[in-house]
DNA sequence: GTTGAGCGTT
């Protein structure tokens, strides 16, 4: 008898992964398992009754309903599995109020002579109160400094302090604002794929992926080659990473913005999504009056 | 090896 498999999820609106069955036609718990770590059972969405059902599990071994596994996708079930998203949507909710009702943003320094250092910019600022982030921006070949770089406090009222005053740093008159380049509090688009803007080189897949973790399950961490100051950090949980939408995180002591990830550049129709007229113009150009849609 | 208003990432 050839071997069979069923399809296994751990969402039913996941891609499934094919799981191997038992000759006796009952599957291990153990097998899946293997591909979904933790996993204590499987349920599936009886087609009459369209309520999910439990996969009968006797010592380890799950057995088909009704003497047959059939084309159903089967859901994987968890320990606790309510409790434990609760806590990761708790634990990225509490990002929000970590720092007290009144949120702290990054603010950006200007006019920093170009011989300051973040060190400098860390002994002044620190006079205020205590800064948890500094940068000074820099030419990316020669090392030099643009002349602005950006701070943030712990403390809101010390941000309004530093914002209100002008700051003499190293001889020379700077100004602390608000930034303007800053993402639209409301970020729509329900992914679990998160983009991380503003990584340093010496950010590793590990570097994000232990960070991260903390928030919830990560399932895929993505660092584009040659650098290109972004990565990709994908988790489990959706809720999670809409949690983490619009925050300033700070790793290795540097400030990163989050904010949804934008569908993969993997069609024509993204791939012109800026051109004028989009894909219809296009089409155009190209000498067809429509353009089909099977193509697209 | 310069400079002096701006704005960090797709």
């Amino acid at each position: 008898m050839s071997e069979l498999y069923i399809r296994v999820a751990e969402d039913e609106n996941e891609e499934p992964m094919e799981i191997p069955s038992e000759d006796d036609g009952t599957v291990l718990l153990s097998s899946v398992s293997a591909q979904f770590p933790g996993a204590c059972g499987l349920r599936y969405r009886n087609p009459e009754s369209q309520c999910m059902r439990g996969v009968r599990l006797v010592e380890g071994v799950l057995h088909a309903p009704e003497s047959s596994w059939g084309n159903l996708v089967y859901v994987v079930n968890y320990p606790k599995d309510n409790k434990r998203k609760m806590e990761e949507i708790d634990a990225a909710s509490a990002v929000k109020v970590k720092r007290g009702f009144q949120k702290t943003s990054d603010l950006i320094v200007l006019g920093l002579p170009w011989k300051t250092t973040e060190q400098d910019l860390k002994d002044y600022f620190s006079t205020f109160g205590e800064v948890i982030m500094v940068q000074v921006k820099r030419d990316a070949k020669t090392g030099n400094s643009k002349g602005f770089g950006f701070v943030r406090f712990a403390d809101y009222e010390t941000q309004t302090k530093v914002i209100a005053q002008r700051h003499m740093i190293d001889g020379r008159w700077c100004d602390c604002k608000l930034p303007n380049s800053k993402a639209s509090p409301d970020e729509p688009m329900r992914s679990r794929k998160i983009f991380v803007g503003r990584c340093t080189e010496d950010m590793t897949t590990d570097d994000l992926r232990q960070y991260f973790m903390q928030y919830g399950e990560v399932t895929d961490v993505f660092i584009p080659k040659p650098f290109r100051a972004f990565a990709f950090v994908t988790f489990a949980d959706d809720q999670v990473a809409q949690a983490l939408c619009g925050e300033d995180l700070i790793i290795k002591g540097v400030s990163v913005h989050i904010s949804n990830a934008e569908p993969k550049h993997n069609n024509i129709h993204q791939l012109f999504h800026n051109f004028p007229g989009g894909v219809t113009s296009l089409a155009a150009m190209l000498g067809r009056s429509q353009y089909p849609s099977s193509h697209m």
